[in-house]
DNA sequence: GTACCACGGTTCGTTGAATGAACTAAGGTG
DNA sequence: CACCTTAGTTCATTCAACGAACCGTGGTAC
């Protein structure tokens, strides 16, 4: 399709990668996946996406090798959806984007990243000063932080206010 | 406006970043101006981008306080565009971004980053090992990489397969 | 066994945004 | 005086997002 979400012409590996996640709510479903989230119902909890463009979003995804559908229950069948790979080192420029914003478009810290193993706050780029180490995301830990107003109260808003590791489930 | 920009209810600064800079195109005209892009017909002439959408993007990002419109000749009267201070912080997650669609969805690398002041080559999150500092954009130079064809011939694109220094104006 | 519920979708009419071509306006240049 | 450059705006058409309703599979309660 040349209309919506390429960027025809643009031999450049920025426009290739927003290709795959540069359309409305796709980097926001990867950053659900990376705290957790696996359940088609829990997305749509959280994210207050329309349904058809959920499916259309997790099927690209899935298509693009960044998430992986299967079946974690047969009766009754039940699917999920898991980072690959590939879409958990997507964890780097979500993160930088994320402090980005918290930065220049927030009053205070909505959430705080720690490197697991030692319990040392991440920066930016997730390179644990302590360890000497760029924390991949299964390390990571997120604990609520000062900014964070509880307005949601959905499932996965009320899982994600309680300090969690990366790539858990949710309960 | 609730419709195509807004995350509403999401508290969560990545859908903050989103709706600044997650809009179709926008993060495109973003890294032009990185790229040293300042003038409207060049970033037209580059990105194939509909006028109508470009003009709304450019306004966006003034207004967000990413980009500067400033007057650089009076007669006639023109005015070009120049990445603000926050504009110049989001290096850090187009970077990511941009070596992340290398890694996975490209063959060879498009541009190479090096740390302009020493010549090292740059990772995905800018420090230069030999310095140890994180790189700031303005001492960053692009070199062509071995995956970069020459597909497109405007101005723009002709005169980044050159090496160039981030953020200096296009001839 | 039958009514009801949970889950994971699909369908569809409406609204809003992207596209691309044409037009405008200000101000030089030959 | 005609034409060119730059930086836009306007407009009809096409496409995608929205949100509400519907569907199908397979438990569970009575």
């Amino acid at each position: 399709m040349a209309l919506g979400k390429n960027y025809d012409g643009q031999d450049c590996s920025l426009a290739k990668a927003l290709e795959v996640i540069g359309e409305r709510w796709t980097l926001l479903v990867v950053r659900d996946a990376m705290y957790g989230v696996r359940r088609y119902g829990d997305f749509l909890a959280h994210l207050d996406v329309p349904r058809a463009v959920l499916s259309q979003r997790l099927s690209a995804l899935v298509e693009a090798g960044i998430l992986e559908k299967r079946r974690y229950q047969d009766a009754p069948p039940r699917e999920e959806y898991v980072l690959t790979p590939m879409g958990r080192e997507l964890w780097l420029p979500v993160l930088a984007l994320a402090q980005w914003g918290e930065r220049n478009l927030t009053r205070s810290p909505r959430r705080l990243f720690f490197h697991q193993p030692c319990g040392t706050r991440l920066d930016q780029v997730a390179f644990c000063a302590a360890c000497g180490v760029q924390a991949p995301l299964e390390d990571v830990e997120v604990r609520p932080g000062p900014g964070l107003e509880g307005a949601r109260d959905d499932r996965v808003s009320v899982a994600l206010r309680a300090p969690h590791r990366m790539l858990d489930p949710i309960p």
